[in-house]
DNA sequence: ATATAATAGGATAAATTTAGCCCTAAACAG
DNA sequence: CTGTTTAGGGCTAAATTTATCCTATTATAT
């Protein structure tokens, strides 16, 4: 599994979500995908202080969309679940990263970075409305 | 990261391997890459397992190619060293590993597998003779 | 024979992921 | 106002994954 549970959820969550008009609780959200309520909140939690979601206290409180699903990428949503960018390894993105240091040239970045590449075309062109 | 390290030393001591005609031992290659030797070691042995790498025993033993580069795709080799199927989630490579069960069907999958798909592509059709 | 080097397996350590608990702050309904 | 609802945050625990180390054994080249 190169992605962890906490993206699942966060997909799924906001899959549900966006059908919904009116905010769905953490609570209800949890039963439905019969999963942890305390880990779901803390990645709710996340996706609402970046922006993807919109929080609402109080009675008939829950997450709501802050933005048009078109304008959330995967990719945003992906990077929130995991707390982390979205790399293949470390020194993926940026070649000054890498870690076999010595100065010289890396065997394996250029091969790294092509995958790097591709798979940010992917999730970069790729919006919650496309999974809807 | 996606990828744990042991990809990581996995790639880099086939590179090696590669440019050299004689096996190459662990410790030469730790070294060489200054990193762990018995980490590397048991990387290197399951590559040997699985049929990538031949190991020979005893002095001026060590690891040296099985097959030809162009042979050995870098989807055998991640899968080895990661231990386990190169898949983006449990479930994404087949419908029916669908854990949220219930019997409906999964919101995400589609798009899950799509992603599966297209990183099978970029790997199996990618051989150890491209990165060198 | 002897030194070299892989093999195998267990033990350990470190890090990350997943989950649970509890208390606070905010918002709302009546 | 007041009580209830719900997010927010912190702290801890459990589980799993990653990474490393160690030791005994087996094979081999010289």
């Amino acid at each position: 599994m190169l992605l962890t549970k906490a993206s699942e959820y966060a997909l799924l969550s906001l899959v549900l979500i966006s059908r919904q008009s009116a905010p769905e609780d953490v609570d209800t959200l949890a039963r439905r995908l019969n999963i942890s309520r305390s880990f779901l909140a803390k990645i709710l939690q996340s996706l609402a202080r970046e922006g993807i979601l919109k929080s609402y206290k109080g009675a008939k409180g829950g997450f709501a969309l802050n933005r048009d699903p078109k304008e959330i990428s995967v990719r945003d949503i992906i990077e929130v679940a995991e707390k982390k960018p979205l790399n293949v390894f470390e020194c993926s993105a940026a070649q000054d990263s890498c870690p076999t240091g010595k100065g010289d040239f890396c065997m394996i970045w250029p091969f790294l970075n092509k995958f790097q590449i591709k798979m940010d075309e992917f999730f970069d062109g790729l919006t919650l409305q496309d999974i809807l």
